[in-house]
DNA sequence: GATGAATGAGGATTCATTCAT
DNA sequence: GATGAATGAATCCTCATTCAT
């Protein structure tokens, strides 16, 4: 259907498309830095250098935008699940560990764990994408650690992801609160009591 | 309308100020159950009846009618808290029931949760009031658990409240997330590990 | 539960508010006539020297201002049929001559007539309040015209009115097209053919 | 306009544009159909497979787009004009029979209506087009229908044309709105009144 | 010639806060 | 002291049109 000199035209095009949707998400994740991920679609443009209608064009909605800001991370998140498992002396050891990369992930991130917990629609998108992606790496480990009986067996992954990013919340506008020591807290709550 | 005691100009002008800020506490109350803490100013002057003006000469700051609003049950929760000690087994059991009571407050109080993090200034107050007055009624709980080599010794308790707060978000939206059984398992934390 | 004090404030207060409310009609009749009916709000305010808030406290929609605008020619439009229907010769002259009415409405006001057949929701008030204020008025004139056999009785009100207001469209800005010719054609359609 | 010695790579290029202008015309058509003709460019485009530049190469302004798509069924339109004249039993019949057609091809062209009336600048191209080429069959049918005495001779085919146009506006998006029978009553209005 | 990414004006709407009455 | 009308900044989103590739 299409020649290869318009595949050629039409591979530097999309080169080009690439190199800027990157210039976009480097732009838009400064801004999250700053503002939140909540910041006005105007900053993140002027930020970038475009028009606003250039955001809107690749991320019809924000939560898009932050979905493809954080994607890597959430995936490179959700594969290290199994290798912390195969390599950890313990389920629980694996369990705490990746855990321990997920509050990295947010506490570090302006805001996210703020709106991953929004109940606006419209997030609709990211709540999404962070829970079909994380739920069932957190799911095995929770399993496993279970299964090994060094944890209750009673909680499901979502509200332990759910309890974490709560914990990470305003993490890092308020130095008195040290959100990866309170999820050590929980964390170390999973733990059968001795009574 | 008018009470029987109604005696000089000034009492009863009182009486009537004290009235008149109840109703407006009543009308606030009632719209944080239903909008949230956040709820547009208007909507809680029209359901007061009063102006908008009202609102604003009683509360100059959004803060200060949430504050106004739940102090009652604030300072109920703190007065709570060396009862317990006095009532209970054992101090850990009597940190765990106050937090408890904690918890009833913050996951009926649409949206509270979610401000009292809030990083906006603006808050300031909320912030203030809540720690100032359930900071110090924690540490003593928290004191006496760990004195009894009940739980950890080196949690503070303002990130103790903090993180409870956190956990507490979002409690009232999403039926998948209990966030007094994730309290529970943050408590259970605090506990030594025999790990 | 008002003194005659506060009956005095309120009083002014709305004496305030409706002399304000004029100023916004007589502003918005102004825009209307140069810019059309769909001017911006924007401009309206400007022209009224007021915010823009202003005009979306007294007229929540487009259409409440419309309505508000015209409502007093409308009003009178509908309270000429009785009368002329008293005083005409004939039921269909006092039909013809409330048509007239009708259209000298119309057609001085630029866009009216268009957004009056606009399937645009959100101009709901707009219909509505022109339906129901003068369909019945034409729904009594055909009557008594058909009643008397000047006229064909298969016509109803809604239709006339649809089809009269239509022929008004555009008639202000093209000087070879005269609505007020068309219409009386189209009146004179509804006469009894003789072929 | 095109010269008959026009061979060889022209020819076949020239046979290529057609077929791809004639993919545009029918892409536009279809979209016309269902969003009306005043439906964005990109949807067309994203109808026809092709970028929306191309559009704007074919047809600079969006009533050149719409003329093209129309120009088939108006020249229709216009050569029936005559014919039905030569075969009608009087000329008031062809008239009325004339009216019929276009009217059928108004009310199957969602807000093709609308956009005749449209004073917008930019339109220009679609009222030349049509006027250019209806006005003068109509003009003729009037003349015999007048020259037969059968109507009024002081009406000019321009109104007459915008009349019925206008009646047809909305047609499709109301139910109790029926433009054929209306037009119906207007092309009655033409006749003599007997009184 | 074709493409479609980018632009950015344009218009709507909300709500915290002020201040004349 | 109370009122609530007025303000206007802030933000969202759409789509016609241009132009570099």
């Amino acid at each position: 259907m299409v020649s290869n000199a318009d595949e050629g035209a039409t591979r530097s095009k999309r080169a080009d498309a690439r190199r800027n949707e990157k210039t976009l998400l480097d732009a838009a994740a400064a801004v999250f830095v700053t503002s939140g991920v909540e910041a006005p679609v105007r900053d993140i443009a002027a930020k970038a250098g475009v028009g606003m209608g250039t955001i809107y064009r690749h991320f019809p909605t924000r939560a898009d935008l932050i979905v493809a800001v954080y994607r890597h991370q959430v995936d490179a998140c959700a594969e290290a699940g199994p290798e912390l498992l195969a390599s950890s002396d313990s389920p629980y050891e694996a369990l705490r560990r990746w855990i321990d990369l997920f509050v990295d992930f947010l506490v570090t991130k302006h805001g996210l764990a703020a709106v991953l917990q929004s109940d606006n629609a419209g997030f609709e998108t990211l709540h999404t994408y962070f829970l079909d992606t994380l739920v069932p790496v957190c799911a095995r480990l929770l399993d496993a650690a279970a299964g090994a009986d060094e944890i209750r067996s009673d909680l499901r992954a979502i509200e332990v992801l759910r309890a974490v990013g709560n914990l990470c919340i305003g993490a890092d506008s308020d130095p008195r609160y040290d959100a990866r020591r309170m999820v050590g807290v929980l964390i170390a709550g999973l733990r059968h009591q001795d009574g």
